[in-house]
DNA sequence: ACGGCCGGGGAGAGCGCTCTATCCCGCGGC
DNA sequence: GCCGCGGGATAGAGCGCTCTCCCCGGCCGT
């Protein structure tokens, strides 16, 4: 950066070879002399030799870069950037993400590339950008259902993966989870500890993820004889948890088990009773889902149901990476099994 | 991506002009004929061009992207890169960071390239990526006092910018909050209001934030005649507010105010006041720091110390930009002022 | 009327790397 | 002893762009 950088060119000259041998040497290809690889590799510790990766990116046309794409629907109108990502890094969910996809990117010494695409407008920046090269392929965390942005990467052939069922199929792989899966566990357990009076908070209807896991709710009720659970439908924050709790609480006053769908509205809601005066499990259980971080230092801790986000995350990295490399041409699917862990709260 | 991408060349034919012209055109760069700029731009969209990132930044010798490093100290042993990306994740005050930072990148098309370092072994990593141009230049947080990293990056020669001053002055810029001056107007509203037995809990004394915001603290309340302030260490979390807050209230039973070094701990000492029997505002005055999202979801809402982050993040791109252009040459630094947010806690 | 100037366009040399085609040299087979 | 062969190294052609130099032609001043 100070001064001119060293060159493939210079470290040959150092090591007395020529520019392909010291090429075939770093990228560890084909076969060289281990006597010449000791001196070449002498002369680059000398020299301090880096290699250019944007030439490298130019002959090998791929950039060691994935980006990662936060996504809204761009159909909350007038919602701006900040209010936007706020929201974005407000729930724990998207930092389990990175984590997850860091995971497998970092051994590879690949970086993720951080963008958003909440309205057309930065939809069709991050489509130009990915078009320019800047990233080798896109992992996609969409916020709304109908999130335009798969259908233009796939149209525009840009390898992607996606955290999530797509509402409409389109030829790209995901991964997810079992939702209706998620769903039964948290109905079986607040039954088997005697609820019967068991009503339900939903995540925005307007997500799969959603919808999953009220169908599965509801299906496990019925098999066990209660027709009819009563719903509100939140927005996966801790308000709309309130919010929809104190509704609920209007119309069944004696209720004694919660589903929240999410961790973050299970908060809500036991913030909500514990204001109401109902004591958590005592009076009422409350089930949340995702095992974040508000899970653990919720009061009382939640009893929820654990998604495996950090791992679902770093599949999606691999898969992404096989797509890239050609290893894999047609998409594909994995879905991961959740699981129930047990704390205060239920 | 499907098929060869068109290229300069290409888009040349086309217009029936040189390669020379076409890149003049889409770099807006000297005179150029407006019927020709018409014709060029046409060919452009006919031929779906879009340039080679890989290519420009050769010569150009820019990424147009710059990394976003949270760096850790490194002497948490054995801490897990999930463990870290977690911790990091769960304080709003990243988000916001981000925001602030994608707000300024994106206007001028660059993005964030994600970056952690927490071990020895990823700060070489780290380094040798930016080395090899991966990025033009990096934007640091640390998490610790004595990271390592900046001095690092100063030596290499790699462009970077700060959030906060480090602890050993080291060649580069930063941006920066007057932490004293917002404990000052911590300390003087609980006064006002009428506190008389007042406490602290401060961050980890390690980080000189944290240092500066007790100092400041203890300065105006030995102005206004108080001059020994109970004071317990915390460590910016939630469970550590409480843990203080625990140990505060046991030896000085008959507090009445706390100003707690963020707002992550406040609202550990509002559930810890809460489940020991004191009411939050009325026995107990609670001041947090940051105004992040959590001051508005805490139960009170928090009055604290609002701390612009999103502007500090994006005076600290802006900051970046210049060094890399070259527009400043030597590091300067940014000082931020602190405002009292007052809602429901004090 | 002529030379200089200037706006507008083209030719071509790289930027630093990878990779194919090629070459060199020692060796085994006939 | 000659030919073929193959491991091991090199030469050199790009990858797609930017940018410096140069050229051309019209307009001004004298």
């Amino acid at each position: 950066m100070s001064r001119q950088a060293p060159t493939l060119e210079d470290v040959a000259r150092v090591a007395g070879v020529s520019r392909a041998t010291v090429s075939r040497v770093i990228n560890g290809v084909r076969n060289v002399d281990p006597g010449i690889q000791e001196v070449v590799r002498r002369a680059v510790e000398r020299t301090g030799y880096a290699p250019n990766r944007a030439a490298r990116s130019l002959v090998t046309r791929r950039s060691q870069t994935v980006a990662l794409i936060v996504s809204g629907a761009g159909d909350t109108p007038g919602e701006e950037r900040n209010a936007f990502t706020a929201r974005v890094f407000a729930d724990p969910f998207f930092g389990r993400v990175v984590s997850g996809v860091v995971g497998y990117l970092r051994p590879r010494s690949m970086h993720p590339l951080l963008m958003f695409a909440e309205s057309a407008e930065t939809r069709s920046q991050v489509l130009a950008d990915l078009r320019q090269g800047s990233a080798d392929g896109a992992l996609v965390v969409s916020t709304h259902a109908d999130d335009p942005l798969p259908a233009l990467l796939a149209d525009a052939g840009v390898p992607a993966v996606l955290f999530a069922r797509p509402s409409r199929p389109v030829g790209l792989s995901y991964v997810d989870l079992a939702h209706r899966e998620g769903a039964r566990l948290a109905a079986e357990h607040l039954l088997d500890r005697g609820c019967r009076r068991i009503v339900t908070v939903t995540g925005p209807l307007g997500v799969a993820a959603s919808q999953d896991r009220l169908a599965g709710f509801r299906d496990t009720m019925a098999r066990r004889g209660h027709p009819y659970v009563p719903v509100a439908e939140g927005g996966f924050t801790l308000d709309s948890g309130m919010a929809a709790m104190s509704g609920l609480l209007a119309d069944h006053p004696d209720l004694d088990g919660v589903f929240a769908a999410n961790d973050l509205m299970a908060q809500g809601v036991c913030q909500l009773l514990r204001e109401r005066g109902r004591a958590v499990p005592d009076d009422v259980a409350v089930v949340g889902f995702d095992d974040s971080s508000v899970a653990v230092t919720c009061r009382p801790p939640l009893t929820t149901v654990r998604q495996p986000v950090e791992e679902m995350a770093a599949a999606m990295a691999a898969l992404l990476d096989e797509h890239v490399r050609g290893v894999r041409t047609e998409p594909t699917s994995m879905v991961f099994d959740p699981e129930l862990v047990l704390r205060a709260s239920a």
